[in-house]
DNA sequence: GTATAAGATGGAACCGGTTCCATCTTCGTC
DNA sequence: GACGAAGATGGAACCGGTTCCATCTTATAC
């Protein structure tokens, strides 16, 4: 039978306000009485029980993590730095996997239920304006990462600049003499309000339009996010007369795509074609894709800092944190054939 | 304020322990009462508390699962197992990653602390004999996930059959015509005793030996874990006189160091060199590599059996559950040149 | 109609912390 | 040395469930 604060009270000979005072380090304790009290706690290898102390408390010390996890790797690496951040707080984390829209709903509905969780991070998921309603009459804190819908209001969230992003794998390739610039991309408007690839291509009409390049529609296609289908869009763009000289895929996977497309038609990468992805996910780096890096890990990790500043300080203002990108230049970007 | 069990007592006009029998599914509450309580259940938008429940059971209804996370993907796809297996019960899962060694013992000394969680899942982590006592005097149930070290023993265990994957990869390439074939692993004698390289080799070695090919100790070599140091040790074999005409990576992650080697030679695949990784991960499918398949989701799920098993009946005997391994036919072997 | 067993119910005690308030010490001041 | 304020301490009450036991009801048998 572990021992419980009022064993260690009894042994030390003191009262069981004072022992609990010493586990919380409250200063009101005279320090001969804190190191008997101490010299107890370690003879009875006493260690405080977190559910009697979180039902005292009415916390509950626990924050929920809710993300597609396993279907993105961009998502496994902001992950890492939501747990990484929570170790080393008094939080335990518990991370659930949404990959279907009921489980979704199942998971959000039973998280915003009173008393389970302290405050909840969405990932990569797009709650409805009722489930935002929920949490917020239940009171729980909310942070949602990667979720860019403007439509989505006086919430924390930690989103990433894509127009940005767009913009910087554009200037990219424009700096690279390339002046036919392809861009291929999920449809942009989809069901789903939440739409980065919106925000991607904004950065990259304005980077040609910065740089006085005429936009040609032709360049611009939309296909479902898959690799088979961004190699059929690529082959399109390939057969063009004046075809581009160098595609921006909207992510690292349609990137992939490309490249096969490329290669079927035996085009030298990147003497003949430059390909730009999005994500940087693990295969690019072995792919030698140039891409653009968004700050996964530290998503991640502000997410958390956000969330516990929501939890702690009751009159914290709602922020939106916008992380930026980075364009990592590998093999597959050069200069423009002349 | 949420309501508690007494406020739906007072409303239905009952006794607090049969608003308990209520929630509880109790037999013992006639069916008049029962619809009675359940009516203020509703009215009040009553949840019990997990944490109170928790407390009074003196359980925390809380599952660990300890991997390191991030650094492989099979563990993720092993979490994935876990994850939805646990979902449907009444456990919490918390998570915990673990990259580092000091962070591995810091976590599982932390969990072997009473009161904490009930029961601990570690994957692809081994534990040392003391941490393995801790558990046990801790009295919490411990289920170790593709961990083959034969020291560890009466702990519950889910085990892929890594001398079988080693048979069947190998019995592959014989039934294709080879009989030279190459072998580039870890080193099989390392510090640490988890060796599923060992018994890959002994696959190995089996098959050669049941289709009567002579062994060539020239054919296996052994290196660190990493794509480069494979490629290497690849070049190593082709340059020998009478090189092998296929090669058996133990990991994936070396079978591509293997097919870089191969590029660089100029060797056609497979018409020159077959060549089979280990474990399928995603890279795999896209590069058209055949491979040995473990049963990774699979993996988590048995162990989350196993797990509640030994949490709630006391007396269940410890268990060693083998999965069993598949041979993936992709593009990267075929018959052997003549 | 009564004795008895079986079934249903109420609620005190408990799980192991925290907190607040009353009480007791200690210390500085004049 | 007396007095008041600040500091230290003890412990009852509480957080919200579960469980056990005593009590009350109902069903069954004769």
């Amino acid at each position: 039978m572990p021992a419980t604060i009022r064993d260690v009270a009894k042994k030390a000979g003191v009262g069981l306000g004072t022992v609990s005072r010493v586990i919380n380090q409250s200063s009101q304790v005279r320090e001969e009485t804190r190191l008997r009290v101490q010299k107890a706690i370690e003879e009875l290898d006493f260690h405080p029980s977190p559910i009697a102390r979180r039902l005292s408390l009415k916390k509950t010390l626990t924050i929920a993590a809710v993300a597609p996890f396993f279907t993105r790797p961009s998502v496994v690496e902001r992950l890492r730095g939501v747990e990484l951040t929570i170790t080393g707080t008094k939080y335990d984390l518990i991370i659930f996997n949404v990959e279907r829209q009921e489980r979704q709903e199942a998971v959000i509905d039973s998280l915003s239920r009173r008393k389970r969780i302290d405050g909840a991070l969405l990932i990569s998921l797009v709650p409805s304006q009722e489930q935002l309603e929920n949490f917020r009459s239940a009171g729980i804190p909310l942070v949602l990462i990667d979720v860019n819908d403007p439509q989505i209001d006086s919430v924390n969230r930690v989103t990433v600049d894509d127009e940005c992003g767009g913009w910087q794998a554009t200037t990219h390739l424009l700096e690279l003499g390339h002046k036919r610039i392809g861009y291929i991309s999920d449809p942009l408007k989809g069901t789903s309000a939440f739409n980065p690839n919106r925000m991607r291509f904004e950065g990259y009409m304005r980077a040609l339009r910065e740089a006085g390049v005429e936009l040609d529609e032709r360049y611009h296609l939309h296909g479902e996010t898959s690799r088979y289908s961004a190699h059929e869009l690529a082959k399109t763009l390939l057969d063009l007369s004046n075809a581009p000289t160098a595609i921006f895929a909207a992510s690292d996977t349609q990137a992939i795509g490309v490249l096969e497309a490329a290669r079927e038609r035996g085009l030298r990468i990147p003497a003949d074609l430059s390909i730009m992805g999005y994500d940087d996910i693990e295969i690019a780096e072995y792919l030698g894709l140039t891409t653009v890096r968004q700050q996964l890990f530290e998503s991640g990790e502000h997410g958390v800092w956000l969330l516990l500043k929501a939890i702690e300080e009751s009159g914290a203002p709602i922020i939106n944190d916008v992380l930026s990108t980075e364009v990592i230049i590998r093999r597959t970007t050069g200069k423009a054939p002349s």
